[in-house]
RNA sequence: GCCGGAGUGGUGAAAUUGGUAGACACGUCGGAUUCAAAAUCCGAUGCGGUAAAACGCGUGCCGGUUCGAGUCCGGCCUCCGGUACCA
């Protein structure tokens, strides 16, 4: 054995033993569990960052871990290849997207085989070959025939200059980011998937999460938004109505005035004979479509001049635009109570509009309604005939009410909206339908599939270039056989990464999208992610899973047994990025250290879930860590094969260091698979090597020290699997160290003859003594009180009673 | 704005079910080794206090529950993630 680490030529050499040995390369077995383990695939974004090397090694440590637990583990790795940056890297860089990215996906492979992941490369996938997008592709179309797919019109951001869509993040302050144009908003045709069919199963389907963090399951539980209440009918003048929902049908009798969109067709119609009306509701189309923006801007409204007639007292109420008002959630028109809802008060209070109390307190505390608006629930006052009644019995009166006279029903409403999947870009999925003037939208048939994307194109500035080519969209209907035209919009490619985790299992099947191969492997059984993807990518994954179950291609209805959401990795504590120059190379790191290096302090830094603070010291300590655990055991190893164990024949050191041993095995175990804590397992191993370290070299020390290392090899293998590999056949032991099992228990080691406890009195600390493990309340109460320092602090004053936490404290409570 | 998190020594963090706050590292300081340095090894290291102890204070801020709170509850502050076309 070396006498020094040299980890570069030991990686290269261990990594190609396992390409060569097709180590990782996984089939289906029923003898052993099978283990299916993920981490989300990265964009190609150029090279890999250190979010990635985080994101890889954490997944890489379970998935090897579930190996040393016998089971039959799947790891695979692929690309999710389509997207924006290949667009602008092209109109920058002058490079065809599917070269550019093609190029990174060959190096960002080479950067992950270098860091030595368990992968089965056999089974990569990139989502923009055709292999993998047809099938995508023929899904649509099912869902299509299954009514799940339609179109519809809705709002994007369009540059005028540019005569393109823009994302929200290419729109900043209100403006194009490449021209400076100020964003109009512009009503499209799109393809919806109709996510809200399925919204209850999502919301339901929650609780059998229980492996997956509880503010991930609350997040899409707020995100979903399921709510109860009355959908309503305000008459026009014209006999048509306006339609409102509200989760607060007690309040109905204080509705002073309604609100619409600045889109929506009323306030479309009013502007018609006011300008003034008109260039309002034109001002508000310079607002980007997103949430964000329109929430924290000033809210801001005009009288329409119309007016709606209150279903219950027949009031005439004026009819407001306001820009907060969102057309694209429930009908865009609201019904406002300025008295219990604040934002409406708000509004009602900056443009003079009336506030009635129609609510007032249940416990009588008094309320001002021109400080705030009352939005707890409460008694009715000032409502008619439905005075007195509390929140429930008013929202069951009012709605039986406008039931039993068809201006209203009860409805379950979803904040969740449906997912639309059109995009007007190039570097994408094309969307497989065929526009025929006679026949409408056609599926493109099973058989044309898939749609292949033009790669040969050129692209110059911005706009998809297929929308210019007559080569690619003429053609002819598949129902008729008339002249039609392809879509040339391509799908989000939050479509890709909703199913890519299944294709895994039958990667090379041209024959169908899923197997039964798919059937064994999914559900993942871990799954691994930043948790800026808690709500979209897992949403829509878990919405797409239902949707392949329901077409019979698998057979659970959770895609994602157990999710871990790591933190982001931080220099200085920001994000690390381009534009603050505060980013490191985990190429350079693994060129020094070696790739173990990097993975260690990865996994060392911080728990997998909270931010990491990128440190280099750090990592020079880690890298001394691996060195001082070489020297170790070619220290051991050079001075010749260790004697068997003789259990009877120990010392009290030896008997302790060999309870150390077993302790950690136990701890590191539960470290590694309950809590997925790695940086406490590794903390604890360097302890059992500080420990081991300071023994004698008595024979049977030797041989404590032998079992020792043995489990401290077996216990960092899955972080650091190179050194392993060769410190294991160094310390003699049977077969590869990838192959071997998790090191078992000796609980008799774990056997104490006593325990320190702490003495507190009146909750300080103010002794530790040393008690038998076998005694008793009694025994321990009078050590306690006995104690000298114990006693200081209990003169003058009276014992009122002694808590005992047994193993851990005592507590004496005097006064 | 709304939804979800986080805040502990000089630094990264630990404390698993309400039970000895700071494990394990990094850094710093002191020592050994060396002609010298690097590397390595040994020791000290929350702040205040003390000759050394004792002791006091201390987990973002304010309050509460409890024999006991980093941990639970209420109210704030700051930062981070998401907010449906970044992925």
């Amino acid at each position: 054995m070396e006498q020094h680490y040299q980890p570069q030529d030991l990686e290269q050499a261990v990594q190609a033993h396992w390409q060569t040995q097709r180590t990782f390369c996984v089939q289906q077995d029923d003898q052993r569990e099978k283990f299916y383990c993920l981490a989300m695939f990265p964009y190609p974004s150029g090279k890999l960052h250190m979010g990635h090397v985080r994101n890889y090694t954490i997944a890489d440590v379970i998935a090897r871990f579930q190996r040393m637990q016998g089971r039959n583990v799947l790891q695979p790795m692929g690309w999710d290849a389509f997207g924006l940056p290949a667009e602008n890297a092209a109109i920058k860089n002058n490079v065809p997207p599917a070269r550019w990215t093609r190029e990174n996906i060959a190096y960002m492979r080479a950067q992950l085989q270098r860091l030595g992941f368990a992968y089965d490369w056999e089974r990569e996938i990139a989502t923009c070959e055709p292999e993998y997008y047809r099938w995508e592709q023929w899904f649509f179309t099912r869902l299509f025939e299954r009514g799940l797919a339609y179109k519809k019109q809705a709002e994007v951001n369009w540059c005028e200059n540019d005569q393109t869509v823009l994302a929200n993040e290419q729109v900043v302050d209100g403006k194009c980011w490449r021209c400076d144009n100020p964003v109009e908003r512009r009503e499209i045709d799109q393809w919806f998937i109709r996510i809200t069919d399925y919204a209850q199963q999502l919301l339901d389907d929650l609780d059998q999460l229980e492996h997956w963090p509880e503010q991930v399951r609350t997040m899409q539980r707020n995100w979903i938004g399921r709510s109860e209440g009355v959908e309503l009918d305000f008459g026009l003048p014209d006999n048509g109505a306006l339609r409102v929902y509200t989760t607060r049908p007690d309040t109905l009798m204080g509705v002073t005035y309604l609100a619409v969109a600045p889109q929506h067709p009323l306030a479309r119609a009013a502007a018609e004979g006011n300008p003034e009306l008109a260039a309002f509701i034109e001002e508000q189309s310079h607002i980007k479509v997103a949430e964000a923006d329109l929430a924290t801007m000033e809210k801001r409204g005009m009288a329409t001049g119309r007016t709606a007639r209150h279903p219950i007292t027949g009031e005439e109420l004026p009819v407001w635009v306001a820009n907060f008002v969102l057309m694209s959630y429930g009908s865009g028109a609201v019904m406002s109570v300025p008295g219990h809802d604040q934002r409406d008060w708000e509004f009602a209070t900056r443009y003079g509009l009336p506030i009635q109390q129609v609510v007032r307190p249940a416990d009588d505390q008094p309320c001002d309604l021109d400080q705030a608006a009352f939005t707890d629930k409460g008694i009715l006052v000032n409502s008619g005939e439905f005075d007195g009644l509390d929140f429930a019995a008013a929202f069951d009166a009012i709605a039986d009410r406008l039931e039993a006279e068809g201006k209203g029903t009860r409805k379950v409403n979803f904040r969740l909206r449906d997912w639309g999947v059109s995009r007007q870009r190039y570097w994408g999925a094309p969307i497989p339908i065929i526009n025929c003037d006679s026949c409408g939208a056609v599926p493109v048939p099973a058989e044309d599939l898939p749609v292949v994307l033009p790669t040969d194109v050129a692209f110059e500035g911005v706009g998809s270039p297929i929308k210019k080519m007559p080569e690619f969209y003429r053609t002819t209907c598949p129902k008729c056989g008339g002249e039609a035209e392809r879509e040339t919009d391509t799908f989000d490619t939050f479509m890709e990464s909703s199913w890519y985790y299944a294709r895994y299992a039958c990667p090379g099947n041209d024959r169908a999208m899923l197997d039964d191969e798919a059937k064994y492997w999914t559900p993942v059984d871990q799954y691994v992610g930043g948790i800026e993807h808690a709500i979209l990518h897992l949403l829509y994954a878990r919405f797409f899973h239902k949707l392949l179950r329901d077409e019979g291609l698998v057979d659970s209805d959770e895609p994602f047994v157990r999710l871990l959401t790591q933190g982001m990795v931080l220099k200085d504590g920001a994000k690390m990025s381009k534009s603050k120059g505060n980013t490191v190379d985990p190429q350079a790191l693994i060129d020094r250290y070696g790739a173990d290096t990097v993975r260690l302090f990865s996994m060392f830094a911080a728990p997998p879930e909270q931010s990491l603070e990128w440190s280099d010291s750090g990592v020079e300590g880690a890298n001394r860590f691996l060195k001082r655990l070489w020297k170790l055991i070619a220290g051991h190893v050079a001075a010749g094969p260790a004697p068997e164990l003789a259990l009877d024949a120990l010392d009290d050191a030896q008997r302790n260091a060999r309870r150390k041993t077993h302790e950690t095995i136990a701890k590191v175990g539960d470290d590694y698979g309950r809590r997925q804590t790695f940086n406490t397992a590794i903390a604890a191993v360097m302890e059992l090597c500080n420990e081991l370290g300071r023994l004698d070299d008595s024979p049977a020390s030797r041989a404590v020290l032998d079992e020792g290392l043995r489990a401290v090899v077996l216990m960092l293998c899955p972080v650091v699997p190179h050194v392993c590999h060769q410190l294991w056949q160094a310390l003699g032991g049977s077969g590869e160290v990838v192959n071997a099992p998790w090191p078992a228990v000796d609980e008799t080691a774990l056997t104490r003859d006593s325990i320190d406890m702490a003495v507190q009195v009146n909750g300080k600390l103010r002794a530790t003594m040393s008690v038998p493990a076998d005694a008793d309340r009694e025994a321990i109460e009078a050590a306690a009180l006995a104690q000298e320092n114990a006693q200081r602090f209990l003169e003058g004053v009276t014992v009122r009673k002694v808590i005992v936490v047994p193993g851990k404290l005592v507590n004496i409570v005097a006064k």
